[in-house]
DNA sequence: CTTGGCACTTGGGTGTGTCGAGTGCTAATC
DNA sequence: GATTAGCACTCGACACACCCAAGTGCCAAG
């Protein structure tokens, strides 16, 4: 009994399940698959699968399905990752190379993936973190209404409307930009907070008050900046898998809604060596989503974004996995320009 | 056999059925209402409104449900809008005043809206057409990158980052903004094009090529401005009302991922006295929704920005545009602030 | 370790019978 | 003329029995 070959078992139960999505007996193995032994062997071999945890049979004498542990396994040590084909690659490239500006690039690349994959999408948007100040304006729209822009070197442009206690003079705000400007002009991002404390502190008094409310709404853009946005596509390819599905969809719709729980998904995954990641069924934190899977990587100059996809566990994991690394790939070659 | 009893018995028909989703017959109809007449009556009743296509049996000896027309007829003829509690009222008040910026507003309009109805909410951000420039900003980023920024007076803020062809100096820059400024300061987003072709044809030769990229720039951050984008929230109510679905939900979140289709939903509809709109059903333009009811309404100044929800067409339909009404009531009233 | 054979399990499909809700119609009644 | 009671009829839903095919587990032989 050949461990080898009982691998090879388990992942062919994996790929026929994965098509037919229906449980796969050993008749039908020996039958599709050059195995090379009889079904009897094969039973034998499925027996111990099961043993180890790796499949399951949903009623006595029907055939086996995979578990989360055998989607586990397959994806871990079995499977290859197919690369794309010429004609994808290409249609990639031309795709997210039409894009106008960074939002209708992240567009692009989430309804790109979910068709793909015929997954739903999720695309975070770069981090900001890592990029540096570019450039700051202030605005006055009135006598206590500033507006407060924040340019980053990775082309993200932040704004927000703050809103002061005391009238403001135009001299004085532009005063504040000079002061501001030279003390955090090309500082990271992450460095911004700290900057903006020394430079609040050699203010004059009469400025003190405004530079703080200021200092905090810069602050503020530049923390949670855009990385806590994140776009979503291809819903409607739940809805195709129903079945999928044992349960109901409703609270995987819901966990995709709830942005903040999205973003705590792609960031809790571990990115391993091949720098993508899968999450499996079970393996997911949050209940709602027990049925389903998490393939995810990192982009960026850093990797600190994340995009992936999300599906049922029955999935087509080496394809999904190729097509979720070759879109990271090309969106962080498109993002250095 | 009484005209104003007909229409009673069509009401208490729709009104039972949204709540039981089941087929209704007479003797149920005659137990849970006070009709003051026998089952037999009501069979009678229940045949002319078949005649008239106003309800419809699933089969043979069954009990009616309401076609659309049925529901048509009673949205406009014989419902009458519920007003919202008191407390409703008041908590709509208090979370939409707590917002801090337009995007917040509109994040707490939509979810607010899909929490009181339990149905999918959809609200399109304020038109800015109306508007008029507040203030523009253009800062150089690089010597062909040029980052534009359009401060409309009711808070919007668009920006986009345009690349020219040859470079250009900071100094030049401030005097096209300078001329630039004077020229449209004040003036309507619609009247923008003509203002600023006007201004563009003043321009001194040395700067007429980056002003008419820019002016080309700013046109576009006016006209498709913020109006084009929408909200979506509560997708996971669609989920929970499996069934009310015979078909797939799935033609319904595609049309609601495409942006394009919603909105073309939301500004073809007629919008009559009462300032609500509904669409039931079949009287949808498009296909995939024909199971599906559209309650909307317009907003802000000229309601010329939509907001609505969407649903099963066996929905509550008084109480559904009580809450649209509201809705759209209460965050006019903030926007104006 | 592999294999053929065989008894056993079980979900799914099909056919039948019953039950109940509901209708449509007719004739009597107000 | 509208309303009502009564009755025959229809049909979906449910339960039950039954069989079939797919598949398993195990044993004994190779």
């Amino acid at each position: 009994m050949s461990e080898p070959r009982r691998l090879e078992v388990l992942r062919a139960i994996v790929e026929d399940y994965v098509h037919s999505r229906e449980p796969v007996g050993s008749k039908a193995l020996v039958d599709r698959h050059q195995l090379g032994v009889s079904s009897a062997t094969i039973r034998n071999d499925m027996a111990v699968l099961e043993e180890e945890g790796l499949i399951a049979a949903p009623h006595t004498s029907s055939g086996r399905i995979p578990t989360d542990k055998g989607y586990r396994l397959f994806v871990d040590r079995i499977s290859e990752v197919k690369p794309l084909s010429a004609p994808e690659k290409k249609a990639i490239q031309t795709l997210l190379e039409g894009a106008e500006d960074l939002d209708d690039v992240m567009d692009r690349t989430v309804r790109l993936l979910a068709q793909l994959t015929n997954q739903v999408a999720v695309v975070q948007f770069p981090r900001v973190g890592g990029a540096s100040v570019r450039h700051i304006e202030f605005v006055l729209l009135a006598p206590q209404q500033i507006l407060v822009v924040l340019i980053a070197t990775n082309g993200t442009v932040q704004q927000r409307i703050v809103r002061t206690h005391a009238d403001l003079q135009e001299a004085e705000l532009a005063e504040l930009k000079q002061r501001i400007l030279s003390a955090v002009s090309g500082v990271k991002l992450s460095a911004l907070p700290g900057e903006l404390a020394v430079a609040a502190s050699q203010l004059p008094p009469a400025l003190r008050a405004h530079g703080s409310t200021i200092g905090r709404a810069l602050e503020q853009l530049a923390g949670l900046g855009r990385d806590d946005r994140i776009l979503l596509a291809g819903t409607a390819n739940l809805a195709r898998s129903t079945g999928d599905f044992p349960l109901s969809i409703g609270p995987i719709l819901e966990a995709l809604e709830e942005q903040v729980v999205m973003l705590r998904l792609l960031s809790e995954m571990e990115y391993d060596a091949r720098g993508i990641s899968v999450r499996i069924g079970s393996e997911n934190p949050y209940g709602g989503l027990s049925e389903a899977s998490v393939v995810a990587t990192g982009y960026g100059p850093d990797a600190g974004a994340k995009l992936g996809i999300l599906g049922p566990t029955r999935m087509d994991y080496p394809t999904t996995m190729a097509a979720v690394r070759a879109v990271a790939r090309y969106l962080s070659r498109i993002l250095e320009e």
